[in-house]
DNA sequence: GATATACTTCAAATAAGTTTGAACTAATTT
DNA sequence: AAATTAGTTCAAACTTATTTGAAGTATATC
């Protein structure tokens, strides 16, 4: 065990959220929808995938609230899919917030025979 | 094909990105570094993780220029590593830019009803 | 009511990533 | 020079994720 704060953060909630992204089917199907896209069939064609495994991706996306649906007034077999926009910015938030640069703190001699020295010391002097 | 134009950033570029850092082990690491810690077996003692894996996941991140070494002046033995705070800022920056909810444009009726209906239109318009 | 369309769900096959355990370097100490 | 220490590399076992192919819904048209 060593001196340090539990992060402020989820880090598997965090990590959870980075593997969905983490794939370039569906950043693609991210990237189309932001462009207006909006159906099953046409992002099918734009990128060259059968209908059933689009309809995966996007169900992953749904569960995580990123994608969501709603069906052709006039013709119900037509789903249209976007993007939450709220969901899109908490999660840019979230990743700004965990990889922040400046957050990054100087290393410091916990270790390695620096670090013995230091603890040495520490005991002696407090 | 559809008329969208070519996504300005690489996508499958973007995924080796955060395939890198969607392993919540790997985001422990990180922020281990963030906080200050230096070494593999300081490290493997927060985490509970044996000295190989950690090795894995520091080999991962140091090929990806996020992590960088430097060996113990002292005492070769001993390495210490670091998070290469530009490469950190400059990966932060694309996945602002990809994920910006301002980038979302409106949903647009190239599909569905409506969508044949306005192609429909603009073939015998145009 | 039968057929077609748009999409989803399921199960099996494939591929990719993670973990484990052992062997291996490199540097230092005795 | 043998033993120790800090860390790496390798191959196999294990786990998870992706893809495929077939069957299944829901809605609409003929």
């Amino acid at each position: 065990m060593i001196g340090i704060e539990t992060p402020p953060v989820n880090i598997n909630e965090l990590a959870e959220r980075l593997k969905l992204l983490a794939n370039s089917k569906r950043l693609q199907i991210i990237h189309l929808l932001m462009e207006g896209v909006q159906c099953n069939c046409e992002l099918g064609e734009a990128l060259d995938m059968a209908p059933n495994l689009i309809s995966h991706h996007l169900g992953l996306l749904r569960q995580a609230g990123l994608v969501e649906i709603e069906r052709d007034e006039a013709d119900g077999r037509w789903i249209y899919y976007s993007l939450n926009e709220t969901v899109l910015a908490e999660m840019g938030q979230r990743f700004a917030r965990f990889f922040d640069p400046d957050a990054i703190k100087p290393r410091r001699p916990g270790c390695g025979p620096q670090g013995e020295l230091v603890s040495l010391s520490s005991i002696l002097v407090g």
